[in-house]
DNA sequence: CGCGACGTTGATTTGCCTCAACGATTGTGG
DNA sequence: CCACAATCGTTGAGGCAAATCAACGTCGCG
């Protein structure tokens, strides 16, 4: 079975001959690392899903620092999604950490696909509905823990994720700097 | 026209008729000034489209400080959605801080309308997509912006807010303390 | 009217950032 | 394949922004 067909699989069930027909407005792409898949002031027309590789989405703000606003890694969606959803012209940066292996999907093709299979619909339903979940999730956990605390849920939730990114870019994603996340790490072993 | 039937015409079109069928899951909830209408541990079956009122969702951490994740005014929809999307019991509380009248739906019923009804899944993705480009900008306002400039985006974001809501709830949705928030303010007076 | 909740202000403490220096590791060109 | 450069991670010193703790005035509600 297709990796994406499994990926579908765990939320609604589809034959083969459904998936055929689904899979026809994917396209796979390869990036090599440090190619940079979506740029400030783009407009962004299409999401990926990851079959190999990881990604990061992040901004730079006025005074030159980064935030980092996921990683993306087999089986996860990538894009700009404010971009991506609004329309508007994107703000944010996303490029391939590692080389990557991935389908292209264009919104516009998608949205005529839910007319014809509102299975899929429900799919891209359910998906934003996780999404919604683990984003509040990360609001809370930037209210009520700790640097340390959140740096632990990061490392749980994103298994191995320390061998593939750099520290930066996890300081990045956390709100602290690569200094304060380096002194946490090591407060930890003693 | 009714209300909820006006707020879904503003993403997708419905005739009369078919808003009729919809409304059927609706219904009509009121609720008094500091009503709790859902507390942790519960399961969590319904959310709710505010007809009228003010609603604050917010959880108690260990040391008993309160985390506000976000106010429900007039047509927004609210619930405990951690809850309500994964099944699992509550961790938050969703608490009334005016009267309110409410439009109550039951999730099943949601996905049942769903089979027969496409348009009313697209509404719901559509809304989904919204509240995730809307938590992704709040993720990054948390990591570019001081407390100040978030502080004026949660204003003008949530218009008229400060004369309905305490302050100490507004200092907890931003992350700071009541008495930072005090500071803040008379900052920006001088 | 009295109590409790809330907002404000002041004094003190602290967590985290900034700046800087120095190895270690990675990448690259000769 | 080696040498050098660039990037990255770590450590230390110093400073600042925001939290904490505490006191007080005020408002609203029972």
């Amino acid at each position: 079975m297709h990796q994406l067909h499994k990926h579908i699989s765990q939320r609604i069930e589809l034959t083969e001959a459904e998936f055929e027909s689904i899979y026809k407005i994917f396209h796979e792409v390869n990036f090599s690392r440090r190619h940079l898949l979506i740029g400030p002031g783009q407009t962004v027309l299409h999401q990926y899903f990851v079959l190999k590789g990881c990604l990061r989405t992040y901004m730079i703000d006025q005074s030159g620092k980064e935030h980092t606003v996921q990683f993306a890694v087999e089986n996860w969606w990538t894009s700009d999604y404010i971009a991506y959803y609004t329309g508007e012209n994107s703000i944010l940066y996303v490029e391939c950490i590692e080389d990557c292996q991935l389908l292209q999907v264009k919104r516009e093709d998608l949205m005529n696909l839910f007319k014809q299979a509102p299975k899929v619909e429900s799919f891209f339903r359910g998906q934003l509905e996780s999404a919604f979940v683990a984003f509040q999730k990360r609001i809370l956990s930037n209210l009520y823990m700790s640097a340390e605390e959140r740096y632990r849920v990061f490392i749980s939730s994103y298994p191995n994720i320390e061998q593939r990114v750099k520290n930066y870019q996890i300081a990045s994603y956390l709100g602290i700097t690569p200094e304060r996340l380096s002194r946490l790490r090591s407060q930890r072993i003693r």
